[in-house]
DNA sequence: GTTGATGAAGTTGTCAGACAACTTCATAAG
DNA sequence: CTTATGAAGTTGTCTGACAACTTCATCAAC
């Protein structure tokens, strides 16, 4: 946790000490920061290296600046906030990525059962039949697939579950071609409808306001889905340490 | 989505126009940016404005600068990701931040009971033992219970679970403090009892190794809490549009 | 011809000073 | 007590300069 030494320059660095007094609590959300001018004479470094530090929290929506006033501590919640950085991109990563993604799908399926609107059905089903003219014409259906997954999200009424799918999405789905490609044709189609029986299980449970079922459905889909990944990465199961 | 003219400062405008320019694809991955002579040539701004608009890009992961070399796109994957930016921070955006997190520790909860060492499960109980110890002493526990939390998260052996968690736990927990006081003494002893009694049903299920009774515990544990900030809000349930 | 040293040009990192735009607050005028 | 006024303080921007480093072409030596 301590990355004070490994950066090359000064305004890094002194982003990242700024950065831990507010994480750590000793600058509390809505404190002034010290002025640009008190921060040169702290630290020894020329105001340049301080506003540029400035900047890079501010980009991260730790502060927030008023011209004339001074530098202030976000409220935490205002800022976009960022969650795991998979440094080396492993396979292991990935499958760790997919199971938050399973929990977030699970309970967004739960949600869009208790609270979707008939429209919000009608377009889950819509991306639905997408999939479905998609494999007759024997494609792969990713996008088809990644837009259902969407609509669920989107009918949970929670902003929150679109957004997180998104980012989720293109960053882990676009690898399911690595998958595809291993299979044989045949193994392949059987595979795909199996996913679009599932599919079916999901919107009708979501249609029938059926919470616990639509979890229930969503975790088969998404649990399977796992399960070739990690066949794939090598039978790393359960049970670990 | 198109923020150009809300920023009131030229590094920010700078900032978001590079952004758009790299996640549009029209700088990709590894190419270098303009020097920043050319930018201020070309945006009609100062070199503080640009390195500060590239600064907070360093700060994104989106750009790598190297001292002589260059400012370089950086690899989309290598840089942290970023997710829900709440703009202005209503009662109903905290609530749908607690929906996702009830979300992932759920399902936290499940790969806990499956897969923790009994290491972790000493760890766990020794943070509901420490609960315990701050409820007699008459204390909110607020931050007990976030350990608590933290504990079961990091004995899914997944380190995406408390890498959420600690983004989330840090912003939501805190509000806890607003609920206790508007609670008599009494009502918030028999309140945290329940909790702790709660709390106690999930640390069985983990111990235990059931993964749907250890869900079940902790969806109902959260549901609650999240019920309690419903009815706060306004009796605003379910059924939307 | 290949290799290695040399040096100039280009680029980012840092410093310093200046002024503009804005906020804040004490003070005086009404 | 309320309202202007103005000075001081703070962030935003511009300019110029130099240091540290990289890159690449040139040239000498083998």
């Amino acid at each position: 946790m301590t990355d004070k030494q490994s950066a090359n320059n000064l305004a890094e660095q002194v982003m990242v000490r700024l950065s831990a007094d507010i994480r750590g609590g000793r600058l509390a959300p809505g404190a002034r920061l010290p002025t640009e001018q008190a921060l040169t004479a702290e630290l020894g470094v020329s105001r340049t290296v301080v506003r540029e530090a400035v900047a890079a929290l501010r980009a991260d929506g730790l502060v927030v600046t008023r011209r004339g006033s001074g530098a202030f501590v976000a409220d935490p919640m205002a800022g976009p906030f960022r969650i795991a950085a998979p440094h080396a991109t492993t396979l292991s990563d990935i499958l760790d990525v997919m199971e938050l993604r399973l929990a977030v799908e699970v309970e967004a399926a739960a949600f869009a059962a208790e609270r979707a609107s008939r429209r919000q059905v009608a377009v889950i089903r819509t991306a639905w039949r997408s999939i479905d003219t998609a494999l007759k014409r024997g494609e792969g259906a990713v996008a088809e697939d990644f837009a259902f997954h969407r609509a669920i999200a989107e009918a949970t009424g929670n902003s929150q579950f679109p957004r997180f799918l998104a980012y989720l999405g293109s960053h882990v789905i676009p690898r399911q071609s690595v998958r595809l490609n291993v299979d044989t044709p045949d193994e392949r189609r059987t595979y795909l409808e199996r996913i679009q029986h599932e599919h079916s299980r999901i919107v009708a449970a979501i249609s029938d306001g059926d919470a616990a079922e639509a979890r229930r459905a969503m975790r088969e889909h998404l649990t399977r889905s796992l399960g070739r990944y990690r066949t794939l990465a090598g039978g790393k199961k359960n049970g670990r340490r």
